[in-house]
RNA sequence: GGGCCUGUAGCUCAGGUGGUUAGAGCGCACGCCUGAUAAGCGUGAGGUCGACAGUUCAACUCUGUCCAGGCCCA
């Protein structure tokens, strides 16, 4: 027996009771099951903060998915992932314990600060597994991966170790933002946080051009310079070379004022010159190759390392300066890339806390080492001037980086580091990308590419404490080193047997060198976290030291889920890493989704509070809605979406609730009826059943066969709001016509037919919408076939995925259908027009499709008749006596033909006579401007006549006849006394099936005719056992402007 | 500054390969219906399709430039 199901249903409050019974009854370990593995990777979040409606996003993909696939017979097993080192969890440790610098956390001790990170980043993983489990996400967290783990970290060891031993890694430079206070490189993300507007020199300067050389052909003049501009002039002492732009206009130039001659960029001459003489005009590459003095002595030896000439480069501007670009490679990021592509040397004569060394002594008397370089830009434009080097010196207002936490500029400085050689994988990275589905498409075909087109190579190494040590000893005696690639060879190695692998227990184990047997130790850099997350479909599984054949056979993944800001995260670690190491792709079919943005659309802040919190949507609202909300979204498909409470809760009132009301309406009657699904075999076949029950099946049928498909190509935004669309036809058509079926029903077939459709659409349902609003699916399965039909699972997540069945498919059901409910929206529409309420009956709907329609229409006249209380439909071929007919020009089929012509066509077709649309009608041509048209190069229209009840939409015109007879007057009273009192007994708090006595006292002889002559009709619809006068007080009714006195009471 | 994406009704968004009346939902206004009822349905108002050029017989659609927003990178 079903039971009645609650009349005020707490969507919040079913979900937390079908959470428990997955976890009572292991739903979700039931699922791993299949036969055939699907293999999903799970990107690790950072566990420094609550997961926010990103997360949620990319979990809901990360949930559907996997469910459809293993409702598919797949099994696939979902582990979660932390990403547990990093900058973010330093902070944190760096506030809570006061620590500003690497000094000072060596000085607080580096094991402690390390357990103090380690105890920090699972402060919220209660938190997270809450949330996530709240959402109904189905992942494993016990048997989850840690990137602090031993065995990750070793595995991360092994991925190093191999890109080492193919050659995949060397040391070499980055210039980075650093701060001297601090005495380390900060993040790029640090360098942005703290921007501050000073202003600093800036100094236009003479670099001597060697004599004796030639530019375009000519000699150079005597004492000619190249002019260079800075805003750092402690940069100069570092100084190897000048850059110019290729395809920038230079000139040499003389000003009024002096008699020496120039070289700097046109654009600019006039502004840094004042009035001036051009002696020779040349483009940038003209330039290249000049050599000039070093306007400081200190690296005058670089010369012999192809320092002081000119290089040229494309990102050379004319906007401000000279056009000629100093270059201090070690200062600079330009300068830096600028100098390795062009040969230039590097020397960085600054030391660790921004003061400048011995190396530059011969600079300025000696004054400047042991100066703060900030301190030396007087001293250095003082000297400068004195040499007859500095041609203009000014101020600048302009905004410059601050380090965030010690409030001191920052400079920028080459920092020792460690690359992977993504140049050389860079193009077979790409012939792998092309193996990998991306969704949506340009994703990977475009933004993800042309990342990969560009690709550097990747900085792997970081000034840190917690994170993966980079393995790598180096020899304090030759300075060789070597690369460690698991805990068997470090204990070899070092004779220590360690079990965890952080910076604390492994930096002071020493080992022998192979190469001298001198002394080895380790390098101080950690790895780059992405080098972790970029290694997890290895680490997670301890590869290669244990599940060897387990990873080697789960690559690539099958599915992947992330946001679009993984482009240069963990997509391309991920490609990284699995083409230096398997020359395979890292996963097969990939779901980018966009960013979710508060509903004013900034940024989710937590301080500015513009969003609502996570739990009091799932309070409030439900997991399914914010599913479906959230998967409904552009942000499926990589864009942008801004999140909105009101979102969901039309969702709740969209989706939820008719899914639930449908539910309802079936379990009440089925209740009533005491109603059992048939025992399999023994259901009505389809054919035998009506229309509706056809045409929903069929429906749903063709739903099915698109779901599967879409999902196979993981578009999930172009089948989810269909699924999602189909409550609509359930609820608003088919069970709003079908409703009398099954109370009042004709025969008892009927009413069995119409149960077991609806039993069968809603429990197949179920299972279609199962990944999408898995608590919901949850409800209906329990509440439907657990216990009340023959061979029902536990959980409807253990059914079969529905493949639909092609033979219930009837696809001019379907279009008759369709025409049916556009025929009923005309008519609604005229009646609208007209002023006559539907309750009137009319006696007649005449309907024309125009191109007539295959099969007989026939079928859904009833429901036409019904829905628009008309007495007859009557169908013709056309609608010529309804409407007018115009033509005009076919522009889509015409245009390719005739081209120009096409304006003097369109008119002279416009103006056809009625004897050449005939003509066209009947399959014939006509002649316009010389041009034979043919029925295929016109669009014949039809206007309802004027004066007419005529609508038309498309291809269908239907015309109402409002000729209301006197007999029609009364049965639409009649039926107006119907409406007033079922209004009253729902008033009065009667039951569906309670009979009445009614009492009607009518106050116009209109009334009392109608009520006298369908006293049975009445009765019968209101439940009513006796129309008598009763001794209460009556209430007084307008039926269609009549007045009516009314009573009623239960009878006994 | 570069790559990619976005810009269509008050709001959120649809609009294969260019084709002449640009759609939906929400909101609003009006009405209808009602044993799905803390619902449902219909109609209406509301648009210089971000701006400007260009290609074309024809541009929301293609091209270019610009403006605004986003992500990644510099």
């Amino acid at each position: 027996m079903f039971r009645k199901p609650e009349a005020n249903p707490q969507f919040p409050t079913l979900e937390t009771e079908i959470l428990a019974f997955w976890k009572q009854a292991k739903v979700f370990e039931q699922t791993l099951r299949g036969d055939r593995d699907f293999v999903f990777y799970d990107g690790p979040p950072f566990a420094t903060g609550t997961p926010h409606y990103g997360h949620l996003l990319a979990g809901t993909l990360k949930d559907i998915v996997p469910r459809y696939w293993a409702m598919r017979g797949y099994r696939v097993e979902r582990r979660f992932g932390w990403d547990t080192h990093g900058l973010p969890v330093e902070m944190e440790i760096d506030k809570q314990l006061g620590l500003s610098s690497p000094s000072e956390v060596e000085a607080y001790g580096v094991g402690r600060y390390n357990e103090a990170c380690r105890a920090v980043v699972l402060r919220y993983t209660n938190e997270w597994r809450q949330t996530v489990e709240r959402m109904g996400r189905w992942v494993d967290f016990d048997n989850d991966y840690k990137t602090m783990d031993p065995d990750f970290m070793e595995s991360t060891w092994w991925v190093f170790k191999t890109l080492w031993d193919k050659g995949l890694v060397y040391r070499g430079h980055k210039v980075m933002p650093y701060s001297w206070r601090l005495g380390t490189p900060l993040s790029n993300f640090e360098a942005g946080m703290d921007y501050r507007r000073v202003q600093d020199p800036a100094v236009t300067i003479r670099f001597r051009l060697l004599p004796g050389q030639s530019l375009a052909g000519r000699a150079l003049p005597e004492g000619a310079a190249a002019l260079a501009w800075t805003t750092t002039p402690w940069t100069l002492p570092a100084n190897l070379g000048l850059c110019v732009g290729p395809e920038v206009d230079y000139v040499l130039a003389r000003p009024q004022s002096e008699p020496a001659a120039y070289l700097l960029a046109q654009a600019l001459a006039e502004k840094v010159l004042g009035p001036h003489e051009v002696l020779a005009q040349v483009k940038g590459s003209d330039v290249v190759g000049l050599h000039y003095t070093p306007v400081f002595g200190a690296f005058a030896d670089a010369a012999q390392e192809g320092a002081f000439r000119v290089v040229s480069d494309g990102y050379v501007t004319v906007e401000d300066g000279t056009g000629i670009v100093h270059i201090a490679p070690a200062y600079g990021e330009d300068d830096h890339r600028v100098a390795l592509a062009h040969g230039l040397p590097l020397r960085d004569p600054v030391d660790a806390e921004g003061k400048f060394t011995g190396e530059v002594a011969p600079i300025a008397a000696g004054q400047i080492v042991g100066l703060h370089v900030k301190d030396a830009d007087k001293l250095l434009i003082r000297d400068l001037k004195e040499r007859g080097l500095l041609l203009a010196q000014s101020t600048i207002e302009h905004d410059y980086p601050y380090c965030w936490r010690s409030g001191t500029p920052l400079i920028y400085k080459a920092i020792s580091t460690w690359f992977v050689k993504v140049t050389a994988l860079r193009d077979r990275m790409a012939e792998l990308n092309e193996q990998t589905r991306w969704v949506p498409e340009y994703v990977g075909q475009k933004r993800f590419s042309n990342w990969l087109r560009d690709a550097r190579d990747w900085a792997i190494s970081r000034n840190r404490f917690w994170g993966t040590p980079l393995p790598v000893w180096q020899c304090t005696g030759c300075g060789a080193y070597h690369a460690i690639g698991s805990i068997a060879e470090l204990r070899e190695r070092s004779g220590v047997d360690v079990h965890d692998l952080h910076k604390h227990h492994v930096d002071q184990l020493e080992i022998k060198c192979e190469a001298c047997g001198g002394v080895m130790q380790r390098i101080p850099e950690v790895l780059d976290c992405w080098f972790e997350s970029g290694s997890m479909p290895y680490a997670q599984n301890h590869y290669p030291f244990e599940n060897k054949e387990l990873v080697e056979q789960n690559l690539p993944a099958e599915f992947i889920a992330e946001g679009l800001d993984q482009t240069r995260g963990w997509f391309y670690t991920l490609l990284v890493l699995s083409t230096a190491l398997f020359d395979r792709p890292a996963f097969r079919n990939v779901i980018v989704n966009g960013l979710i943005l508060a509903e004013d659309g900034q940024k989710m802040s937590k301080r500015l509070k513009n969003y609502p919190d996570p739990q009091l949507i799932f309070d409030q609202y439900g997991a399914d809605a914010l599913r479906a909300y959230l998967v409904t979204s552009p942000a499926v498909r990589a864009e942008p979406m801004r999140f909105s409470e009101a979102g969901v809760r039309e969702v709740v009132r969209s989706v939820v609730l008719p899914l639930w009301n449908a539910y309802s309406f079936f379990a009440t009657y089925a209740a009533a009826d005491g109603w059992q699904p048939p025992k399999p075999g023994g259901e009505t076949p389809v054919r035998d059943r009506s229309l509706l029950d056809r045409w929903i099946i069929s429906l749903l049928q063709t739903l099915i066969r698109d779901v599967n498909g879409e999902m196979e190509a993981y578009r999930l935004y172009a089948v989810i709001p269909r699924v999602l669309g189909f409550v609509d036809d359930l609820t608003n058509w088919y069970i709003r016509r079908s409703r009398r079926r099954f109370w009042r029903a004709e025969n008892d077939a009927d009413n069995q037919a119409a149960f077991e459709t609806l039993y069968q659409v809603l429990t197949e349902f179920s299972r279609l919408v199962a990944p999408i609003l898995p608590f919901m699916a949850e409800l209906l399965y329990q509440r439907l076939e657990v216990g009340q039909r023959e061979g029902a699972l536990e959980s409807v997540h253990l059914e079969p995925f529905p493949q639909g069945d092609p033979s219930q498919v009837d696809p001019e059901l379907e279009e008759h259908m369709a025409l049916c409910r556009t025929i009923v929206a005309q008519g609604r529409n005229l009646r609208e027009q007209q002023k006559i309420r539907v309750r009137q009956p009319l006696p007649l709907l005449t309907v024309a499709i125009a191109g007539g329609v295959p099969g007989q229409l026939e079928d859904v006249a009833e429901i036409v008749r019904d829905e628009l209380n008309v007495k007859a439909v009557v169908w013709k071929a056309d609608a010529t006596d309804l409407c007018s007919l115009s033509v005009k020009a076919n522009f889509k089929t015409l245009g390719k033909r005739l081209g120009g012509k096409m304006k003097v066509v369109a008119t002279g077709i416009a103006v056809l006579d009625g004897a050449a649309l005939t003509t066209l009608q009947a399959g014939g041509s006509v002649e316009v401007e010389g041009e034979a048209i043919g029925p295929e190069d016109v669009l014949i229209s039809q206007q309802p006549l004027e004066g007419n009840v005529v609508a038309s939409e498309g291809r269908v015109t239907v015309a109402l006849d409002t000729q209301i007879t006197p007999e029609l007057l009364l049965e639409g009273l009649a039926r107006e006394v119907v409406s007033k009192v079922q209004a009253a007994r729902k008033d009065a708090g009667l039951e569906v099936e309670d009979r009445i006595v009614l009492s009607l006292r009518p106050d116009s002889d209109l009334l009392r005719q109608a009520i006298a002559r369908h006293e049975a009709m009445i009765c019968g619809e209101v439940l009513a056992i006796a129309l008598r006068d009763l001794d209460l007080p009556h209430a007084d009714l307008d039926a269609a402007g009549e007045h009516l006195a009314m009573a009623l009471q239960r009878a006994l």
